[in-house]
This record gives structure tokens, C-alpha cells and sequence, in this order.
DNA sequence: AGAATTACCTGAGCGC
DNA sequence: TGCGCTCAGGTAATTC
């Protein structure tokens, strides 16, 4: 599923594609994914052009001049940057076509993502505003998750997965940074000292980068996908070997969120 | 206010 | 083969 570096590499790719151009036609083959698909889109948009390509947290949001797209790709959605004129497939739910030929079709089986249109400073949007810090920025560092983290009873895991708390920290890089900071991820926020948030703050930063830069490796020529091959330490791998200590790695629901670690090498 | 729970949605995998 | 069940999980809304 998207996380932080899969809209990331989207939007860097999408921004190179895409900024400059002028939209055309918006196809709009579903009302609604998770809330529903602004209808104005289909009028508001063509003739508009696109001035860049921002993001926050997981979602995308497209500076259109006169108002934002906003993109959330949900649990399974993804963006592909194909030949207009390309047939739609099931699941292919919008399509936003430019004026050099290039369609931007947005695919979502599950249909938990968003598309929406605003007006006005994006960061306002009632699903943005409350936003926590930038994992990826000076706002976010071990002061910051430290005082986040105090007489908070929760798991350090569902605090990490908080957007309020951190932006764009979902399932995967949740799991994957607390193996490598070695904290278990259901000690109680409230325990964590000032030291391992600080630890924490800076895996999480550097998990999330190196999982960029893997994604702008792999970029495929044309295509523009949310997924790339990655691999990970833990998440996924519930039952197999530690690759730092050989034990197997334990599988437990954390806010029924599957959660993979290992009890040897976490404290 | 914080924590816990529910809802949204469809495909994959499984047992029978 | 196919039915019914569970699971995957981001996040908003709802409830406690």
C-alpha cells in the first residue's frame, strides 16, 4: 500500500511529467471512493494548468492556479501516466488528460482513496489541517516525538501511525523503524526516554528516505506507479527469521494492525 | 482529551 | 467449482 515515499516518488515523477501542461478532459467513471469524487472536476478543471505538484503526508495535492486537486491513494490506489486513449480497465476510476497527449489514470480497487477539489491554502483543508509534522523535516525530531510521546498510553506503534502525531508513517515504516531502533512496538508511549525518541525520530527519517530513493531507482520509463519492489526486515515476515539474530519474528494486532517484530533484538 | 471501535471497500486466500 | 468466511489496512467518524 502507499506510504509517505510511495506518494513521494509519484509526486516527483508526476511533477516532472506534468508541470507545465494543461489539463483537457477529466473522465470521471465513479461518484465516490471513500468520500465522493468532486463533481465540479469534470468542469473546473480542463483548460487549467498544472503549476506544481505538492505533498503532505500521503496526500498529493496538484496547484492547479485557481485551486488544488487533492489525491489520496487510499490503501490501493495508485496513479499511472499512459497514452491518452488508452482503454480503461476495471478499477480505473478517473482520468485526468493533458494536453500533450498524456492521461493520468487513477486506479483504486478498494476504493478507500480520495480526490477532491479546493480552493484557498490547501493546508487548511479539514483533512490536512490536522496534520502532525513532517517526518522528513527539522519540525520533526526527538523533542518533538519525546513531548508527543509523554503520559501517551497508547502502543509507540499506533503513536507513530497517528497522522495527528507524525505524517505519513503507516503500517510498514511503523513496524520496519521501531525494528531498527530495536523498541518494541507495544511498549507504552509514555516509556519511551528522550534518547530513543531521538533514536526513533532519526530511523524513521532515514527508513523513509532510503525507501525514496529506492522507489526513484526503480522508476520504470513512462509508467508512473505507486509500488516498487522493496524489501523489508520485519513487515511481512511474521513467523520467519531475524536477519540480525536468527530467531523468528513474532506477529501480534496492535489496534487490530498487524504487527511484526522481534522479541530478541526489541526492548 | 485520549483511547477504542466502527465503517468504508474488494480481491485474495482458505476451509469445506 | 463455488460458497462463505476472514483478512488486508488509511483514516474519518463515532462512541466511551
Amino acid at each position: 500500500m502507499p506510504e509517505l515515499p510511495e506518494v513521494e516518488v509519484t509526486r516527483r515523477r508526476l511533477e516532472s511529467a506534468l508541470v507545465g501542461k494543461m489539463v483537457t478532459q477529466v473522465l470521471r467513471r465513479v461518484a465516490k471512493l471513500r468520500l465522493p469524487v468532486s463533481a465540479e472536476l469534470t468542469e473546473i478543471l480542463p483548460g487549467m494548468t498544472i503549476r506544481g505538484i505538492e505533498r503532505r503526508g500521503k496526500y498529493l495535492l496538484f496547484d492547479c492556479c485557481k485551486g488544488w486537486l487533492l489525491i489520496h491513494l487510499g490503501m490501493t490506489g495508485f496513479l499511472r501516466l499512459i497514452s491518452s486513449g488508452t482503454p480503461p480497465g476495471k478499477h480505473d476510476h478517473v482520468d485526468f488528460i493533458f494536453n500533450d497527449d498524456h492521461l493520468l489514470r487513477y486506479h483504486d480497487p478498494r476504493k478507500f482513496g480520495i480526490i477532491t477539489w479546493f480552493t484557498g491554502d490547501p493546508l487548511q483543508h479539514p483533512l490536512l489541517a490536522e496534520i502532525g509534522p513532517e517526518p522528513l523535516t527539522a519540525a520533526f525530531d526527538g523533542s518533538y516525538l519525546y513531548a508527543a510521546a509523554k503520559k501517551r498510553k497508547v502502543s509507540v506503534k499506533q503513536l507513530l501511525m497517528n497522522s495527528s502525531v507524525v505524517a505519513g508513517v503507516g503500517n510498514i515504516y511503523a513496524n520496519e523503524a521501531l525494528f531498527r531502533a530495536r523498541i518494541l512496538p507495544s511498549r507504552a508511549a509514555e516509556t519511551l526516554t528522550p534518547l530513543e525518541c531521538t533514536d526513533l525520530a532519526g530511523i524513521i527519517c532515514k527508513v523513509l528516505e532510503k525507501s525514496i530513493s529506492e522507489g526513484v531507482k526503480s522508476c520504470v520509463a513512462e509508467e508512473t506507479v505507486a509500488y516498487y519492489p522493496q524489501t523489508f526486515s520485519v513487515y511481512g515476515r511474521g513467523g520467519k527469521l531475524c536477519y540480525v539474530c536468527g530467531d523468528s519474528l513474532d506477529e501480534i494486532k496492535l489496534g487490530s494492525r498487524s504487527t511484526v517484530f522481534c522479541s530478541n533484538c526489541q526492548k
